[in-house]
DNA sequence: AGTGTATCCTGCAGGC
DNA sequence: TGCCTGCAGGATACAC
């Protein structure tokens, strides 16, 4: 890697003189990802986790690449032969964060399981559940219960399931916890597989949008007709963040 | 210990 | 046109 800037050091776990120092002359050897996280795997066991927040992304632009354009870049990374990946987030609620080997590996356990992981499986889920009061819309959303979850699929995967979001999650009837952990599986398989749901700013490391949008049975629909029974799709604020759900689809218990 | 709230920040849509 | 308000894909420090 040829050079690293900082452009907006608010981005950073740490000072931007040690983040940089600790990259310059390593070779990005892989690109993975724990959760909503993207993780870079440098050479001299260095790894940077990068967390998008609402409107982060990373974009890769090989030399001369124009499609990609950053509109808000916060870091940057030359590569060798010409190319940049760029860190950029119109608000920047995103971080990166360098660790060394044992670092990372602490830092991903504080994770819970990958939801299409095999250790993922109902019945985890129902005994994880059990164990906390929370709506169940929290509990998806809860980094440290299950991986990667976002507000989007938690609604989606609870309409699939049947399962209001304002249920806690100690509550939600034995029989609708299988259907829940297919949901969960099923809305995030399909919806990576349309590269995504591209409401506003989101875009893949090619600077493409996802297709998925269309897909949303719930989500962003409030006042829309539920496409499975056509009742009226409602919006709820739970721990400040919305909900959607369908009544009939998805009724409040008693 | 577990849960809910406020906060970080920018940009855009909609109402007036 | 332009000003104002509300809302947004997330995570976390803090209060209770």
């Amino acid at each position: 890697m040829a050079a690293v800037s900082v452009l907006r050091p608010d981005l950073l776990n740490e000072p931007a003189g040690p983040f940089v120092r600790g990259l310059e002359g390593r070779t990005v050897l892989d690109v993975g990802r724990r959760g909503k996280n993207v993780v870079l795997f440098f050479s001299a066991d260095t790894v940077v986790v990068v967390n998008l927040g609402m409107t982060g992304r990373v974009l890769h632009r090989p030399l001369g690449d124009t499609t990609a354009a950053p509109t808000h870049p916060g870091v940057v990374l030359d590569l060798d032969g010409g190319g940049q990946a760029v860190y950029d987030d119109a608000r920047r609620f995103g971080r990166l964060r360098r660790f060394d080997w044992l670092g990372w590996v602490r830092w991903s356990r504080t994770l819970g399981p990958e939801p299409l992981g095999r250790s993922f499986t109902a019945r985890r889920l129902a005994r994880d559940l059990g164990k906390s009061v929370s709506p169940v819309r929290s509990w998806l959303l809860d980094q440290r219960r299950v991986a990667g979850v976002g507000n989007i699929y938690a609604n989606e995967a609870l309409h699939r399931a049947g399962v209001h979001p304002s249920t806690p999650a100690k509550r939600v009837p034995p029989e609708r916890v299988a259907p829940l952990h297919r949901a969960v599986r099923k809305v995030l398989r399909s919806a990576i597989q349309a590269r995504g749901t591209t409401l506003r700013d989101y875009r893949d490391s090619d600077g493409r949008q996802g297709s998925f949008g269309p897909r949303l049975v719930v989500y962003g629909r409030e006042d829309e007709a539920c496409r499975k029974c056509r009742d009226t799709i409602a919006r709820i604020v739970i721990s400040n963040r919305s909900a959607f759900y369908c009544p009939t689809c998805q009724p409040e218990l008693p």
